[in-house]
DNA sequence: GCCGTTTTCGGCCCGACTGTTTTCAGTCG
């Protein structure tokens, strides 16, 4: 369990008492504990794990540690249990919906009988919310719209890259302890580092199949078996991700990793050239048709040989021209994590950062990049402690100090301005001229109608003093889709103006992602991979933008932090 | 439920945005 997990329970609570309308500071102290919980450095379970006690943690009290200390012994806590007991169990996705909070589940509820999503969607098209107090038309139609958002997002429930990738870190360790197991290999969306995974795909090399399985299936925090015979099983890992292992045969090991990688757009179309020649293709190799023979392969790279296409790297195998590009090949040279030189979206501790300065510029030059922009939030965005104008004045002095002490990596001074729902900026042009870099983003009114809100991102395009747009279409795992917002429209203003968008890394957003990335490429728009580190080993979340980019088709050219120092100065004209 | 005391009980309590109001409640990051 994750700190991030822990969190979680405490956040459910403090929404589950309001609902109930029980005391405000409660409510209020379980939130701090769940906000605090989650900002930790270290993870509370591995701490728990070492010392048999939860650490000393602010807003976390005697009660609170005891909790914590239950979540990760059992998995849960009894006060949350009873709790849950006690309120319609419709009552919890209700709570799960944007934009309906306790208060008012709790006035549908107890106004309207509501206990149940069905239930309150029944209740906006009879038009019975509009008649509730501080209600109208206008809530009821938002509250349709976010219903609607939310049952298309539960019903593909995938897991995210940067969840998978962990888990299969620890099964990979724990397997090493199986000696039969020869080797072990991503496959599957997995391996074209897709960000959201259906489930998770691996092959095995083994000289004992059958030990080898039983090995995966005993796995801890393995919950439910749910098939397995000669050289595969499935399983479901603790109750949410299913893991596939399947054990190849060493002749057409090429065949199977290709097979298993897919995608299965991909595989129809390698299938169908195959055909054209003769050839039936699948996990095993090319069968002729007519003699009756088959062709294994033991590297994956036969598979495209044979077909006469060059190889192309999992991440571009999604049947989006990469097959008709290996034919002609022209595969792009894809952007790799060596080429980048520079994060031009960081927080510290002047915001709701948890380094300092001189601390992430350190670790950024040991990671070897040549500059570092300092971007801390603006006023607006309140809780993350945003720079009111004499403070942002005062960090861009502090961020040249450091840039003057701290040799070998330069340091921008820069902002992440939230772009007001009018389309204003959070700092006067006074002050966003004198900073190195300026990325602007929507932090709030994420409900504002497509007009208004292209609209609002248009403005900030338009500002001469940006540079960036961060997180461009504000999806986030899990909890929401992206803004209603014309893509078109906003990218044709980035190119215009010649503005930066950037693909996010952090795991929860990637953001741009893959298909919107590419899009931008051709329109010949510049991107940026920024990890928006919040700490430093968020710094590591640059894999994932990589791999978004790379997804995209992507090459260093089509990155502006793959170019060196001077040459991103001229850039941004400092 | 947490915290910090002029120390064990009283105060805690961001701010923009939205859709309602006719001065504000609820949600969110």
């Amino acid at each position: 369990m994750n700190n991030f997990e822990v969190a979680a329970f405490f956040k459910k609570m403090a929404s589950l008492l309001e609902f109930r309308g029980e005391n405000p500071f409660r409510i209020k102290a379980y939130e701090k504990a769940a906000r605090n919980i989650k900002s930790l450095d270290e993870e509370l379970s591995a701490y728990y794990d070492q010392k048999g006690r939860v650490p000393k943690i602010p807003g976390v009290g005697q009660a609170t540690k005891e909790k914590v200390a239950e979540i990760l012994d059992t998995g849960t806590f009894r006060e949350y249990e009873e709790t849950v007991a006690d309120i319609p169990p419709g009552i919890l996705d209700i709570l799960d919906i944007p934009g309906i909070g306790p208060k008012t589940a709790k006035l549908f509820y107890e106004r309207l009988d509501v206990t149940s999503v069905d239930d309150l969607v029944k209740a906006a098209e009879q038009h019975r919310i509009r008649r509730l107090p501080r209600m109208g038309p206008g809530k009821e139609e938002n509250i349709l719209r976010s219903v609607q958002r939310y049952l298309e997002n539960s019903e593909r429930k995938r897991t995210p890259l940067a969840t998978a990738v962990p888990i299969v870190e620890l099964i990979r360790e724990e397997l090493n302890a199986c000696p039969c197991i020869k080797e072990l290999i991503d496959a599957g969306s997995l391996r074209r580092r897709k960000d959201t995974l259906g489930d998770i795909n691996l092959l095995a090399l083994s000289d004992n199949p059958e030990e080898t399985l039983d090995c995966f299936a005993n796995l801890s925090d393995i919950t439910e078996v749910i098939d397995k015979n000669n050289d595969f099983c499935s399983v479901v890992y603790r109750g949410e991700v299913r893991i596939d292992l399947r054990i190849v045969p060493e002749e057409s090991f090429g065949s199977f990793l290709q097979y298993y990688t897919g995608s299965k757009k991909h595989n129809r179309h390698l299938q169908y050239l195959a055909l054209q020649r003769g050839y039936i293709l699948n996990e095993y190799g090319f069968t002729n048709t007519e003699a009756d023979d088959t062709i294994r392969c033991e590297e994956e790279k036969q598979v495209y040989d044979f077909l006469g296409i060059d190889y192309p790297v999992p991440e571009l195998r999604e049947d989006r021209g990469e097959i008709e590009a290996g034919m002609q090949n022209r595969l792009p040279e894809l952007i790799e994590i060596g080429d980048i030189k520079g994060d031009l979206h960081v927080h510290s501790t002047w915001s709701d950062g948890k380094n300092t300065i001189e601390e992430l510029a350190l670790d950024a030059r040991e990671r070897g990049y040549e500059y570092i922009a300092i971007t801390d939030h603006s006023p607006s965005t309140a809780i993350a402690n945003g720079l009111s104008d004499k403070r942002l004045m005062e960090h861009a002095r502090e961020v040249e100090k450091a840039d003057e002490n701290i040799d070998g990596i330069r340091i921008l001074s820069g902002t992440e301005c939230d772009i007001r729902s009018n389309g204003k900026l959070d700092y006067s042009n006074r002050l966003l001229e004198n900073l190195d870099i300026v990325i602007a983003a929507v932090h709030a009114g994420l409900e504002q109608q497509e007009k208004t809100m292209t609209k609002r991102m248009v403005a900030a395009l338009e500002d001469e003093h940006v540079d960036i747009l961060a997180h461009p279409t504000g999806r986030k795992f899990g909890k929401r889709g992206a803004y209603d917002f014309d893509l078109e429209k906003v990218f044709q203003t980035a190119l215009d103006n010649d503005k930066i968008l950037e693909i996010n890394s952090s795991p929860k957003r990637l953001d741009l992602n893959d298909t919107h990335a590419r899009i931008a490429k051709e329109m010949g728009i510049k991107v940026a991979i920024n990890t928006d580190t919040h700490r430093l080993d968020n710094f590591n979340n640059i894999r994932y933008g990589v791999d978004v980019a790379r997804r995209a088709w992507l090459e260093p050219k089509d990155v502006v932090n793959t170019r060196k120092l001077k040459d991103i100065e001229s850039l941004l004209g400092i």
